[in-house]
DNA sequence: CTAAGGTCATAGCCTAAACCTATGGCCAAT
DNA sequence: ATTGGCCATAGGTTTAGGCTATGACCTTAG
């Protein structure tokens, strides 16, 4: 579902809410390396884009208004978002210039570590940290050959030779869109489900394979696939607006659950679940800015 | 802190979101509205922003690399605020065309309204939805002279003719800045907070009287104040990296908190706390949207 | 009481980015 | 072998946004 057309940019909202907080179009101006007309502009370009008046001007500098004070409590939502994206893209782009470097896993980088590197990076200005995205074997080869000093995994395999640290936990539900037939029923049976058509990732994904050895263990046989999709995303919206459920992690789906456009179906007797642990080489030490990673992740 | 130059744009990454869910380039063209060319080239560009590659390319559609996974699974959370604040803007600007009329507080609006009407615009498409924001009692008057149908207040004063749900808390809580000497302390007692200059919201905002009343209940005099400011952002961006506490609303620094960009300080025997409650005419049945958004308050 | 320094707005010019249409190459499915 | 999907390139146009220069206004300091 695109944004529409005349959404305001980025720029603007962050150069607006650099106003509020600042108190004058002058120095929002200085502060984003733009003139002060430029800076006047955008503002008026934005108050005309939303259809009303955000700031209050005077000589003395600029003061929202009502309207303003609360778009401007929606925009920094937005941008606080924003500067995590930003966060995990410097991680992801640092070589190994980085003090810090670890290797994730794609559920927890995708889905986690923006959260937690954005609010690193704002504890610790000028720390600049590595990231390297791969699957849980790669990583734990990373920690290996020294190429990463801090790694996070979800496995449910023992690990040799690496200390571990509990940082949360992933499960993987049942999910339809609300307007399917079990969306009223919340729960089904694990056979019901074997025997019902889903969504899935491709063969061979991490996904797909722990459904099919949850189902085998219970003497079931594979799901058959009404629909076969390369990535989660595609997964999460074919589900979305069409009719058949999947099984998917639930930090995948944890925003759309919350905002009722997915549903969880209880499946019975069904339980799979990761953990997720932040692992390092038992022998080396954690370096220092590890250690306080670790402890903001624990809080 | 200002996002930087060359951050991609909020549009760049709605179509980039697209393309990974919709599978190809000209499809996520024709779902935003441009032609197939612009997409790509914008896509391009956002791959050059980036520094890596984002998509796989093929005659048959294009899946995202893996760091196109990630950098999606990050756009998605701006993404997701966006149509927050999409959402409450549409509120904001329905005139009486709504079919629900909601008059809220300040704290409340800014803060806790974009997340429930966003999740509940999603789940009732067509439904629109007028909000007016005011003060505690304007809502109140606006809820008998018939122009609006739901209201959302903080206050302590008991309520007439109204009937009322609980929907929530806030309280006034003291905070400073990481590099603040209490930081490291992270309680005070109140004498002392009431010796200390704050910066504070000016004289006659609703922050500053409750805590005032606070303190003179306790046969304290109100504090002094070394910064006077006339918004919550102002106040929160001059306790971030200014050196003096303030007291303010656990709802207007909750990102703050959870980022440790700023640090909460416990007073002693200091609590002031607030109910917030949505409310409506005792008389006047609820209308049937406003019950659906109250359910969904209380899940 | 005046002068200085801050505020924001307007005007005019210019550059750069983004769009569209038209086209071509490529692969898969028919 | 042909058709129809995909994506990339090229060329031309428009629009948006930026800057500098200036003016009007208010506040504060002298």
């Amino acid at each position: 579902m695109p944004l529409g057309p005349s959404f305001p940019e980025l720029a603007s909202l962050d150069l607006f809410v650099s106003v509020v907080e600042l108190g004058s179009v002058s120095r929002a101006a200085a502060a984003h390396g733009v003139a002060q007309p430029s800076a006047s502009s955008r503002i008026r370009h934005l108050e005309r884009q939303l259809g009303m008046i955000l700031l209050e001007r005077s000589p003395s500098g600029s003061i929202p208004t009502d309207a303003g004070v609360v778009v401007a409590g929606w925009a920094e939502a937005i941008l606080r978002s924003a500067h995590e994206l930003k966060a995990g893209l410097q991680a992801f782009q640092a070589e190994q210039s980085g003090r810090l470097r670890i290797a994730a896993s794609f559920t927890i980088a995708e889905y986690l570590l923006p959260q937690w590197l954005g609010r690193f990076a704002r504890a610790h200005p000028g720390d600049s940290i590595a990231l390297e995205v791969a699957n849980s074997t790669s990583v734990i080869e990373r920690l290996h050959d020294g190429g990463a000093d801090l790694g996070f995994i979800e496995t449910t395999s023992p690990l040799t030779d690496l200390d571990e640290h509990l940082v949360g936990t992933d499960e993987l539900i049942a999910v339809v869109a609300p307007a399917h037939p079990w969306a009223n029923r919340r729960t089904v049976t694990v056979e019901t489900l074997a025997a019902t058509p889903l969504v899935t990732r491709e063969a061979g994904s991490g996904t797909r394979e722990a459904l099919e050895a949850a189902l085998a263990a219970l003497d079931l046989g594979p799901p058959t696939a009404i629909l076969e999709l390369g990535s989660t995303s595609a997964v999460r919206s074919a589900v979305l607006d069409g009719n058949s459920p999947t099984v998917i992690s639930r930090l995948a789906v944890a925003a759309e659950l919350d905002a009722g456009s997915l549903i969880e179906i209880e499946v019975k007797d069904l339980a799979i679940s990761r953990s997720l642990r932040a692992v390092w080489p038992r022998r080396n030490p954690l370096p220092p800015l590890a250690v306080q990673l670790l402890d903001s992740l624990t809080i």
